[in-house]
DNA sequence: CCTTTTTGTTAAAACGTTTGCACAAATCAT
DNA sequence: ATGATTTGTGCAAACGTTTTAACAAAAAGG
């Protein structure tokens, strides 16, 4: 029921072929006609059928997100959401719509992804997960299909990914404890599976040793990304005959839980111990005492994943080149709240 | 390049439209051209494309959700993406995908929206918030365009919305209480303007009158969806002369900083003052002590929105049935945690 | 002034489906 | 056996665009 093209060729007194010249601005229309179709447009309340056009020029304008299974922890939700919302937002201002999807098993997902893919409903997808050996992974390198990883893999060359350094990262961390006076730090991290939680102890290690200080692998605790593994790593420190006076905290999460445990047991922070952590999520500045975070700039790594993916695929259907490999790095900073702002007195 | 409906065909032996009805398991079809024209499909690695199904059948099989602008509140962002998932989930299982669109500015929302409705690339919208007047459910209204509204709205009489029942939910919450022997109990309201706010207020109420009790208009404040209104009300009610033992607060938020507040002044909970809140976040079992709370089935109103969108849009194609007011009901239930599980002593 | 180039427009094919209509073959009713 | 119905398949039009090739008119070049 809708004014198509050719409603406003006709009543323009011009061909189809000439409105949809008018539409995508072919140099070759006079100035007149162009005026004269526009205001018809405007007039019959116009709106090209995207579908159509997809069919024929073989392009959607539209980016695939695969969304990981349910996240149970609040974290993931909230990283998620903030990255969704970069990604649409850099989308939309190139003129691209996204398309979700999601499978409640792995099998699902590829399926879900290869109709998206095969059935030409997208031009390129971002996976926003990096499981090692992942097989949406697979099949959209295998297929040279356009696709940005949003984290680290080595699982293919021809990936585009996008990502915080987590090793400066934990470098600018640490060193600011350094530059607050403290010597003796501690590190409490996340899954040693994950990359970021290698990483960032690397960045850490790298720090100290560029200040001259003692790496002690008896200062390095290992957990999950959850408040009690906080707790843990807390009450391990505590019964620490020789103490850190400042701990490197993996995320943000974590630290609460040492937060309350510290509480609990009477100490302060920072006076007893400084903390410092990742992610900044919006909780950080809430407890108390408000946690020093690095900010990694959630809604800017959707934002540069989206940028990347178009990117990409305006040089494949330009040169026809093959996708390669590129990394980019979202900058992170360091963000200075109450939880690191004490020097301890002892100097040396 | 990719394999269409003709080179099946041709490879077996059949007209184009054979393999066609074949996909759409048309009745006429005999079983043996059937499993044949299956297994070529299978064996050429046949996808239907979507857009040229799009195209003839008027239907695209998407839906849009239309996010509302970047949301600061934590509490807002798990929100959304945990109503995203159950909407993806329901919607891919049956065989719909997500578009997702969302403007900076209200202007840049209609707009995006016109050019997915009238563009042809979705067949209903979901709306993510319920500011009063927003022009984007008038855009939709107008158009009698299947739309779902997360939310109560009085705006338009064609929509069809997805909702808690508060009022009910409130005076769960306030009955639960009454049952543990409370007898003064206090509220901590959301912004008046706000549907919710107004909803959980007068379950609060009901349930008081309900049991007899007194419902008295000093024990109410009001606030934001924030810690720092629960620190606010929770010094109002202790500097009071008589006090509530407990508390019906309408955000779990709101009541972190009352627990937070509580704790400061060497108050215990529940012991001094008992709480019930809202929302039941993932938080709520982490904090100190863990809230009881009412979960009010997120996923499961994204879910539930999905659905009613799907029928909708199935019934305005086959009877070409105009939409008419719908409001589903999505059930809450009372999740109990330490912050009420104690009875005051003085009986009466 | 005639040839060449440029400018503005159009007709028609193509994109990959679905579907109404037609029609032959097979099945059924009598 | 004959006509009526059912079953299985194919033809061709349609969906709303884009785009190649063609061409007339206008402008430029000599």
């Amino acid at each position: 029921m809708s004014v198509t093209i050719k409603d406003v060729a006709k009543r323009a007194g011009v061909s189809p072929s000439t409105v949809s010249r008018v539409l995508s601005n072919h140099p070759r229309i006079s100035h007149a006609t162009s005026e004269k179709v526009r205001a018809i447009m405007e007039d019959m309340g116009y709106h090209p059928n995207i579908m159509a056009k997809s069919l024929v020029s073989k392009t959607t304008q539209s980016l695939g997100v695969i969304l990981p299974k349910p996240a149970e922890e609040l974290f993931l939700n909230t990283f998620f959401m903030e990255l969704i919302r970069g990604i649409v937002a850099q989308a939309n201002r190139n003129g691209y719509d996204v398309v979700l999807s999601s499978g409640s098993s792995e099998q699902e997902e590829v399926d879900a992804v290869s109709r998206l893919v095969y059935g030409g409903r997208i031009d390129g997808a971002i996976l926003l997960y990096s499981r090692k050996n992942d097989p949406v992974v697979d099949f959209l390198s295998r297929n040279q299909f356009p696709a940005v990883l949003v984290g680290r893999s080595e699982q293919h060359s021809n990936m585009i990914t996008v990502d915080t350094d987590n090793i400066q990262a934990a470098a600018d961390a640490t060193r600011h404890l350094i530059q607050m006076g403290h010597r003796r730090i501690g590190f409490v991290s996340g899954p040693p599976e994950l990359v970021v939680s290698l990483d960032r102890m690397e960045g850490f290690k790298r720090a100290l040793q560029e200040a001259g200080l003692e790496y002690r692998k008896d200062w390095i605790v290992e957990g999950e990304f959850l408040q009690e593994s906080g707790y843990r790593a807390m009450s391990f420190f505590m019964n620490l005959p020789e103490r850190p006076t400042a701990l490197v905290v993996v995320d943000d999460m974590v630290s609460f839980g040492i937060l309350r445990g510290l509480h609990e047991l009477g100490y302060r922070v920072p006076e007893d111990v400084a903390i410092v952590s990742f992610n900044n999520i919006a909780l950080s500045e809430l407890s108390t005492p408000p946690l020093t975070s690095i900010d990694i700039g959630i809604y800017h790594l959707g934002y540069t994943a989206s940028q990347a993916l178009i990117q990409a695929i305006q040089d494949k259907n330009k040169n026809g080149a093959a996708i390669h490999h590129q990394r980019h790095i979202v900058p992170h900073r360091l963000v200075l709240r109450e939880s690191s702002m004490f020097s301890p007195s002892t100097p040396k």
